[in-house]
DNA sequence: AAAACACTGTTATTTTTATAACATTGTTCA
DNA sequence: TGAACAATGTTATAAAAATAACAGTGTTTT
């Protein structure tokens, strides 16, 4: 089956809103719950749980634990998928933070740094090494995912480590473009993007 | 003259990846350098480029500094846009940081938090209030958006001060959806969504 | 028991976005 | 000088994404 990659996304996001909603005692969801929940039109929900193959009861909505399920299936391995991270400054302990306590297939094994205060510490509840050791560490973590948050400037050396090392798929937060194989899966985020489109639609508000 | 959303965002990331040859020395660029430092096409650059009027040099390529320039009377505003940001953790900080040094014409003007240690504090250039007085602060502040970095159990109390005090964009960067009127831009970003994105093009590479 | 209702599921259409094709034009070099 | 070249600029086409229209179906209500 193969899924466009905006289903994708949404359905990560509707797993957490669902998520979220069981941990309240609900039971079950309607389309368009689930749509105004997260700005998107009711038909976009059921479209895309149609595309998965998922089938809710008639008049009650969706069943809340077989939607988590079925998103799981689609978006999950069997096994956790483990990723590491470059850069343990604001940022690095933002996302590691975050996600300790989401319950996801995908976890946070270990972080690198250059900052000696840092190395062999445990942070975040990841335990940090020095960027030196990665490629001896990344032999043990069985990683394939690098989420990078650190400075720009060393981030270009970093990647080519991280493509000899075998790393499959980058999440690049740094603000440089990383040049990069094509066989590895890279996204990209600019946190002044972001920003810049929200000022650009507040003050072109037509 | 109305732009696509999508080449909106590439406007502010050509902007980034001009500034950045700008400062290298770099006079000239070609299409087919601006994109590949941004894995696109050279062909999607032009369009964009296109789109916004502005002529390049034929044989040269763009202008640099022209092309900024053009770039920033499409995106800017004459005056600078205020934002605020509010929650100081990691992720405010980081993105805080973040932007002092980028020489945008958006600016964070003011943090708010609740945790005592912070308030009136200069933390990352930027003084940071108690939350309690964001509705006094903004009346001088003469901020238009807003940067949601706190966490999910409060966000849509505030979000609610924000709507009522004339903030007109809001950056979101809590787990949970906020209910907004429609006449407010609202961008979200969940970070866990990018890396599930990540992790399933990696468990699927076909 | 039948009609109205309020959902989901699916196909059709429209809109948006990206790509491709190609025309145009300075520049270089023989 | 003029032919080949290598870039941009623009129109045409294709692909992707979102929306709309509507069919199907349990449930409720009278």
């Amino acid at each position: 089956m193969k899924l466009p990659p905006k289903s994708i996304e949404r359905l990560s996001q509707y797993r957490r809103i669902l998520l979220n909603n069981l941990e309240k005692g609900k039971e079950y969801i309607y389309s368009h719950e689930l749509a105004s929940q997260l700005h998107f039109t009711p038909v976009q929900v059921r479209r895309d749980i149609m595309l998965i193959g998922y089938t809710g009861t008639q008049r009650k909505g969706y069943v809340i634990k077989d939607l988590i399920v079925r998103i799981g299936e689609i978006l999950d391995r069997e096994s956790n998928t483990n990723a590491i991270i470059i850069g343990m400054g604001n940022l690095g302990k933002a996302i590691t933070s975050y996600f300790n306590g989401k319950r996801t297939k995908i976890e946070i094994v270990a972080a690198f740094d250059t900052d000696e205060q840092k190395i062999n510490r445990v942070i975040s509840n990841v335990r940090c090494y020095h960027i030196s050791s990665i490629k001896e560490k990344l032999q043990n973590l069985d990683a394939s995912i690098a989420i990078m948050t650190l400075s720009p400037e060393a981030a270009q050396e970093v990647a080519d480590q991280l493509v000899l090392h075998d790393i499959k798929g980058i999440l690049n937060f740094t603000s440089i473009p990383l040049n990069i194989p094509d066989h590895i899966y890279i996204e990209d985020y600019d946190m002044v993007t972001s920003i810049e489109k929200v000022a650009y639609f507040v003050n072109h508000n037509d």
